[in-house]
DNA sequence: GGAAAAAGCCGATTGACCGTCGGTTTTTCG
DNA sequence: CGAAAAACCGACGGTCAATCGGCTTTTTCC
């Protein structure tokens, strides 16, 4: 998905042109900048992409980071098949982390006390 | 969406026919019972429902249950996003659990010692 | 056994959305 | 000012969901 490789080719640069992106993603796929610009503006619209006029070309920039857009979509998801209650996208995410690697279990337990260790600073 | 209320249709019931499906939930949106089967064809080749013959009609039921449907489309987005490493996705999970609730973080933990607990007791 | 009803199958349309450009207008700058 | 760069406009082909009409096949049942 060529929208797809165009956010990767901004997640992590500070504003880019067309023509960088094209440069970059575009000559290898044998498409023309005018593609790569139509799929700017489209990702624009979307929302997905900020930009901003720089003398005489538009600089893009990602809206959001390559984690919050994984992050929209997952709840995208679950808010279709959770209908309010967490338990089916906790257990979604239980069973997802352990379909690879039982490993994971163990990772998800370790972030998960990080995480309500300094959630509770603040309230001893 | 009409393929998403179809299949909502058709959980937790164990074979239906079109004609049943379209007086659930095709007559309340004033379409035809030709469309609904459309979808349910779609939904079939698309390997989301299974289908039997009986006698004249075609049963369909669900191929992949709501959860296993969810967690399919959670991890279509994980493997666009993580690439090949498990904890950007475990970091997703993390915070999606954490979004609404926080209360979720302590559910979460629940459900993992529970897993864990149970995945060990072959191997102690 | 044959007609009527039921169900399935085929093809068509419409409306999004994506990828893809060509051509035209606007902007920049030497 | 005039050339080059960039943006803008609009179009076309492809895919996919939703929607249906009508023809074909299968069932039903008098």
């Amino acid at each position: 998905m060529l929208e797809l490789a165009v956010l990767e080719g901004l997640w992590g640069h500070g504003g880019r042109d067309a023509k960088s992106v094209h440069a970059e993603i575009g000559v290898r796929r044998g498409i023309s900048l005018n593609t790569v610009q139509s799929t700017l503006e489209r990702l624009f619209r979307k929302g997905l992409l900020r930009r901003e006029k720089v003398s005489h070309a538009y600089l893009y920039s990602p809206a959001l980071q390559r984690k919050e857009l994984m992050e929209r979509l997952i709840g995208d998801v679950v808010e279709t098949f959770s209908d309010g209650r967490p338990e089916p996208m906790l257990a979604a995410f239980v069973d997802l982390a352990a379909r690879v690697d039982e490993e994971n279990l163990a990772r998800l337990e370790r972030l998960l006390a990080e995480r309500r260790a300094q959630g509770a600073e603040d309230a001893p």
